[in-house]
DNA sequence: AAAGAATCTGGACAGGTGTCAAGAATTCCT
DNA sequence: AGGAATTCTTGACACCTGTCCAGATTCTTT
């Protein structure tokens, strides 16, 4: 573990064994071989979720399995090349519901009430998921290997959420007062509060965190 | 450690070994006690704020301290004990800047500018305590031995910051339009933002963090 | 100065960690 | 069907972890 983090990295998959033949022979074994390592990476993903990144193990995560654990060392590197494929992979699911969220809306006030409900919908279904992005979030400002790959998540959910307020911008008429980032942290600091009173077992945190999306937006610009 | 989170935490102390004597006396004995603790707990939060929840040992802890690593176990009963009275000691010392940042202003716009230049003066200087506490307050969500705790502070900061919102609004003449809650909520998004850029080397985190701070006032109130 | 209490040390313990490699089991291709 | 490439299992390794404790050390009190 104390060397495993000056491990080169640049490669992201750390060589499928042995194909190099036939073309097509050669891709079906590499699609195979991506495809167990997402199949890996998502069980990994849930028992992140479900213990933080602190108490994970590769044991506790093979455990969530049908593999032994050797096998997590067959398919990535190490436990960080594992982690990092898992927090994409994590990306990959957010992003998808978040733009789920961004269903088309053709009044400033559905767009509104709509990304309203959906922030606090996806914070009460996928909490367990958003407190792992929080907690890598965290381990980044601590672990460098990290941070490349949070600080990609990060801006690209700031430009869904810049999606949203340029859209509801438009749709109202109004001008735009702040940069894409001061929106974005804005919204992400309601969001984690949020989350951490609705897991700490206050009944009203989702609702409340809905009300206060509902006027942030209107916040963020003026006629 | 598996059990250890199961134990008892209702008293502070886990008993001053064996004072029970003349009231001087076990007064001082007690006296005596919690400030080794306290000394101890300040270490701990040293190796906390560098090495991160995840990565951080008693050992290690030890090590930055004149004694052995057996002593922590005379002074506290585990490891999540002398986490918790590290936290604590946290709080104390971010009360304690943020309330030199709330040096008296006669003015909003001295306030305003005030307060954003202290948030993004703490976010540089003590950049390494804060991300400790969002370490720490990404672990509640998984721990729930951290969580009393955390909330707590949580709460302590955000009626700084409601204090400063409220002053703003007096000295401003203009009405507050949001609650408390969402009020230090914004603001903790933009600070956590700003310090995840610093720390990952972007050299106008802090002053963005400023300006976006400024403008974030004026916002949270209305004529 | 002697005795007793408080404090501290250093090692041992049981268990968990990431990593690796030898070999069994399976799959694939000809 | 047979041989080769792959995927997977199992057990081992060196190290680290929190916890505990017997005994040395220091301080306090009488």
């Amino acid at each position: 573990m104390t060397n495993a983090l000056n491990v080169d990295r640049t490669a992201d998959v750390p060589v499928p064994p042995g194909p190099a033949k036939a073309d097509r022979v050669s891709r079906r074994q590499v699609d195979k071989f991506a495809q167990r390592r997402d199949q890996l990476a998502a069980a990994a993903l849930q028992t992140l979720a479900e213990l933080g990144y602190a108490r994970t193990s590769l044991r506790e995560i093979a455990q969530n399995t049908d593999f032994s654990h050797g096998v997590l060392h067959y398919y990535f590197a190490d436990k960080v090349d594992l982690i990092i494929h898992c927090v994409k992979h994590y990306k990959a699911i957010c992003v998808q519901r978040y733009d789920e969220i961004l269903a088309a809306s053709d009044t400033a006030d559905a767009l509104a009430e709509g990304f309203a409900a959906g922030l606090a919908r996806t914070a009460g279904e996928d909490a367990t998921l958003h407190r792992l992005w929080y907690d890598m979030r965290s381990q980044s400002m601590f672990e460098p290997a990290f941070r490349a790959d949070v600080l990609e998540i990060d801006d690209s959910l700031q430009r869904m959420i810049w999606r949203v307020v340029t859209g509801y911008a438009e749709l109202s008429g109004r001008a735009l007062t702040v940069a894409p980032a001061t929106a974005y942290a804005m919204f992400d600091g309601l969001f984690q509060h949020a989350l951490l009173r609705h897991l700490s077992g206050a009944p009203d945190a989702l609702d409340t965190l809905r009300a206060e999306s509902l006027t942030l937006l209107p916040r963020l610009t003026r006629d």
